[in-house]
DNA sequence: ATTATATACAACCAAATGGTTTCATGTCAA
DNA sequence: TTGACATGAAACCATTTGGTTGTATATAAT
């Protein structure tokens, strides 16, 4: 009745690189498998099965029409995520340590 | 010159969660490997590899004290994650979602 | 000097992970 | 209805992961 049986939790899901480019991908937008796909150097399988494990952990949806599946992206469970860093907050004690950290990535 | 390697990112280091039980015992106090290792069921090894682990993330740092190595959290590199889900709250329009999934939680 | 303690290091192992290719099935278009 | 397209599912594979045990080495404690 739930949704899928959770194998892989929020934690392992956003762990890998791909996945993590999928959810950007899938953040607003509606894309099909082989859409996703597309974006990739690796296999559809390859990014069926992420998708797989997306799902599992509660942060993609897909809609079945006609012969195409199509996700987006389903940020709630990265609530877990932001409960879980939030402990750790109270010892960043001089806040500046993390903005000197933030600004010395460049990178998103 | 620079801290260790890096093989691992904070994304991966914080996917166990034995290590992020680790990091828990660690923020605050600073405990010497076999501390740590007795609060679990796995062996001082498995520990120690974990250590490794949360080191080449960035999230310990470790001083060497006689015989033992003493670990402490280093809550900085944190600012990765925070920074990443940040991009994703823009998704979450309505705020009371979030909520909700986070009152289903009774967890820690 | 001897023993106990704290850790490191190496070898090994089973299971999980991230990928592949191949084949089957359902759906849309000509 | 025949072929093309989108996906699912199975089998397989190499590497990584999370764990183990055993051995070595440095530091304390007696």
């Amino acid at each position: 009745m739930s949704t899928s049986p959770k194998r892989h939790d929020v934690f392992q899901a956003i762990a890998d690189p791909t996945r993590r480019e999928i959810l950007k991908l899938l953040a607003g937008r509606e894309l099909a498998v082989t859409e996703v796909a597309e974006k990739f150097p690796i296999s559809r399988t390859a990014v069926s099965k992420h998708l797989l494990i997306l799902d599992e952990a509660g942060l993609v949806e897909s809609r079945k029409t006609g012969r195409e599946k199509r996700f987006t992206l389903k940020p709630e469970p990265l609530s877990e995520l932001e409960q879980w860093l939030s402990y750790f907050e109270q010892f960043w004690q001089n806040k500046m340590s993390m903005l000197k950290h933030l600004a010395e990535k460049k990178e998103n």
